[in-house]
DNA sequence: GTTCCGCATGAATCGATAG
DNA sequence: ACTATCGATTCATGCGGAA
């Protein structure tokens, strides 16, 4: 049996990524600190600073990604003043400059977003989910992420609530009703680049950047078993928790000494349960 | 009775505007064309080319704009070469060069979203709606919009228990306390900034770039009756005959004549349905 | 075992007030 | 004028204990 490597680094990734050799890694995804939030934690990162102090821990990524590797970057600019800020499009096109091609624009749909009441917006409930890649020949197993049909018609069809039902406003049959005709004889179907994931508000102790669902989403997507994971913002170490778990090899950077000695406490306990919840990350695909 | 007006104009946007008065307009609302889409209908603008085409109109747009005013721009942009293009996101840096407010990115995800496989990507299921504005006063009919309170609803708001009825402020300061009485004969909550509207599949020959429920939504989320809405890129006429039917004025333009004859006709057709018609738009809210 | 119910909490944003 | 802090507003979900 091989064994799955599960690492977290303490450090400032800008200077820990240099010890990670180029061309290593099969799929980078995290959520760094966006700006101004998490002052508490993090310092916060001053909006207009952000893609300055963001392309010298990129360039690491560019270098440490293999050829065929990918690059999920989990992100959403806040509203001041009454505006959108600009700061996330203007890292996109720098990241383009550096290098990085701008593959996919995925959308995180948060159905349980967070509430409040503002008179000139509404609530947030959408974060990017943007992939960057290193070469136009790059890995994608795009079978392990499809939908069942049969639990989609069965469980999406008859979970879906009356409010979704009259929310979802299908017209005129264009939505559920005509169309399922169509997938009577399939087994399986693509999604697309929008995903549903909710978030996570559990009243344990610490709080996660992004629920389970989000990282094993794009490991299945883009690594095999035994690939490399990287998460150089990883914070309560949702991703390595779930690469361990996938029996993909995993490396998180992070900067909070309390973050990082809570990983390795986590990791520990996961080696016990590795056989036991091997079948739910698996073969479940429950999406 | 106060007739309400719909006009449609045939010619290039850039100079037909120019004959529109400035600090008019209540509402924009357009989906224009695409950069390299419907080359057989608009001649396709280059990628490249597509800000420089648009910025003369958006001057123009940002001139009859009331200062209350909104402009809503539903586009996505193509992906090509295996990246998706940057021109939107550098159109958005330039737009508010121009003087415009980002004020917000609606989505709209498409969930009946055309078929189709890639190895490289899945299918797009969303577009962006980038709502500008001139100033950070302008109207927002909140009401207007709200949607059914969610299905938690039901079995949570009937019996509430003394500590649900007063207000908790303390814990960690994360800033949201509970009042669950607010909510106790709520039937409706605001909605998202993520917008759920079928796609509309017809075969006939011209491109109908958004559902009717899409114009309606924005038209009853930020003008009222007898407001003027105007879309440069009217196509085949959705937003005038939405506008219409919701007892709005409107003005379309269209640069070519065939589109601009079925317009006319559809405005023409529209008049006879305008009482039958009302109620639907008036009250129904069906989102 | 299920289902039901109480409860905590979340990458938020605006406007007013204070330094 | 410009920044920092504080109060007000709000909806969906998971967890855990009870029925």
């Amino acid at each position: 049996m091989i064994e799955i490597k599960t690492e977290i680094f303490l450090g400032d990734s800008k200077d820990i990524l240099k010890d990670i050799g180029e061309n290593s890694i099969d799929l980078i995804v995290t959520s760094p600190p966006y700006a101004d939030r998490r002052k508490n934690t993090y310092g916060g990162i001053k909006p207009e600073k952000y893609v300055e102090w963001f392309l010298p821990i990129s360039k690491q990524l560019l270098r440490v990604l293999k050829p065929t590797g990918t690059f999920i970057l989990n992100i959403k600019e806040k509203a001041e003043d009454g505006e959108r800020h600009t700061y996330v499009i203007e890292l996109i096109l720098e990241l383009r400059k550096q290098g990085w091609l701008w593959t996919e624009e995925f959308i995180w749909h948060k159905k349980n977003c967070y509430p409040g009441k503002w008179p000139n917006r509404f609530r947030d409930a959408w974060e990017r989910c943007l992939q960057f890649n290193k070469t136009k020949k790059f890995d994608m197993y795009q079978e392990e992420v499809m939908v069942p049909i049969g639990d989609w018609a069965n469980g999406r069809l008859k979970n879906l609530s009356e409010t979704d039902k009259i929310r979802d406003n299908s017209r005129n049959g264009s939505g559920f009703g005509k169309n399922i005709s169509n997938w009577l004889n399939r087994k399986e179907v693509y999604p697309t680049n929008v995903l549903n994931f909710a978030t996570v508000c559990n009243n344990k102790n610490h709080s996660a950047a992004f629920p389970e669902e989000l990282p094993e989403w794009f490991i299945r997507l883009f690594t095999k078993e035994f690939d490399w994971v990287l998460d150089p913002f990883a914070g309560s170490g949702t991703t390595l928790t779930v690469a361990k778990k996938m029996k993909r090899n995993s490396i998180g950077i992070e900067i909070l000494p309390e973050y990082v000695d809570m990983v390795r406490e986590t990791i520990q306990e996961n080696q016990f349960f590795l056989f036991e919840t091997k079948e739910k990350y698996g073969q479940s695909k429950s999406f």
